[in-house]
DNA sequence: ACACCACTGGAACGAACGCTCTATCCGATA
DNA sequence: TATCGGATAGAGCGTTCGTTCCAGTGGTGT
């Protein structure tokens, strides 16, 4: 039944699985990563593998995805809880984001991006899982700007700009090794916003 | 001595051989780019391929991203001196890359993107060529909103935002299928550099 | 006529790839 | 205690990878 839910020592085999490919493939992409490779971060062997995702790699990066995808909702939700000011809740937003890019050494990006840009136009499933992700992040930021009294149109277009600033900057944050792209994007982020409310 | 120049029917071996590499990578990534492939495309040879790259997979993948570097910094010029306000200008590049990434049925986004995040931690070369590409793009917008009279730290920082933007929503609509995200960040970005003139 | 050399062509190497397969383990149920 | 199926373990399959190596080929300078 159980899979994973208690703060347990050691989670979940297929846990331990598909945390090894989200982080691998995020800093690696799809196809720099290799199904041996995974096993052995899982602390799993390839019969497991195999065991738990008949349909293979593609199959696999489909759960990594989910899991990159819930792992930045649970941080996006919590960011804009936090803050009542949803401009200066995204302008933290950018700041956190910096923080945890220059800790990770500038290698842990969005968790999702790198895998479905290998996958461009190969892999449906992939595809679709990443379109998804990035869907149920704007619909957050949109549902947080309706609710502070914006307007149904102007919410929808800003949710949009904000996924795709954050994004954009992060990936420039990345190349650039540097904070900067961050700061700058959530200030400008954050002027956005309260230009429209 | 020529490298190209003319407008020749056939360009160069090596111009062939880097074309394919910027437009293979730029599409699967460095890892699920074969060198192999790349010498097909081309219609070169591998003993071609590496006469040219004696360094190899790594040193082509630098040249391919200097080629998609001046690729779109000569796009990005065009859209600049085109309109004389720079704020409708970066709105029309916005729809003309949504344009051209819809005829590409959504394949070809960015041409360094791709490349540079799947070698994040591992190929230093090409992160710097990636890293100067970012900065000579976003020297080209800085330069053009100095020009049109705006503050030096306004222009800096705005340069930053327009050029993550761009590329951030270029991903969200490569990610979408949709020309939706270039759309409404072309429409923002504007709305932002008037802000500031 | 010859020598030279940038360039082409492709066979071959070891390593790594995704995946299949069978054997074994082990806890729950009868 | 006997049985059974989910889970684990890893050898091995065919293929492809990046790279090396060397034998040609064709045009140029002498």
């Amino acid at each position: 039944m159980n899979t994973e839910t208690k703060t347990a020592a050691t989670p979940d085999t297929r846990t331990r699985i598909v945390r090894a490919a989200s982080l691998l493939m995020q800093r690696q992409g799809y196809d720099g990563t290799g199904i041996k490779q995974i096993a052995q971060e899982a602390q799993a062997t390839l019969g497991s593998v195999y065991h738990f995702f008949p349909g293979g790699k593609q199959e696999l990066a489909v759960a990594a995805i989910h899991h990159g995808d819930q792992e930045f909702y649970d941080v996006l939700r919590e960011a804009l809880e936090r803050e009542e000011d949803t401009a200066r809740a995204i302008a933290d937003l950018c700041d956190e984001l910096a923080d945890g890019l220059h800790a990770s050494q500038w290698v842990d990006g969005c968790p999702i991006t790198t895998t479905s840009l290998g996958t461009a136009g190969r892999a449906p499933d992939i595809q679709t899982a990443a379109a998804q992700a990035f869907a149920r992040w704007r619909g957050l930021v949109r549902d947080r700007l309706r609710a502070s009294g914006m307007s149904e149109g102007d919410a929808h277009d800003l949710a949009h700009t904000v996924i795709s600033t954050m994004e954009g900057a992060e990936l420039a944050a990345q190349v650039a090794q540097s904070k900067e792209p961050l700061r700058i994007a959530g200030k400008h982020l954050a002027r956005l916003i309260a230009l429209h409310q």
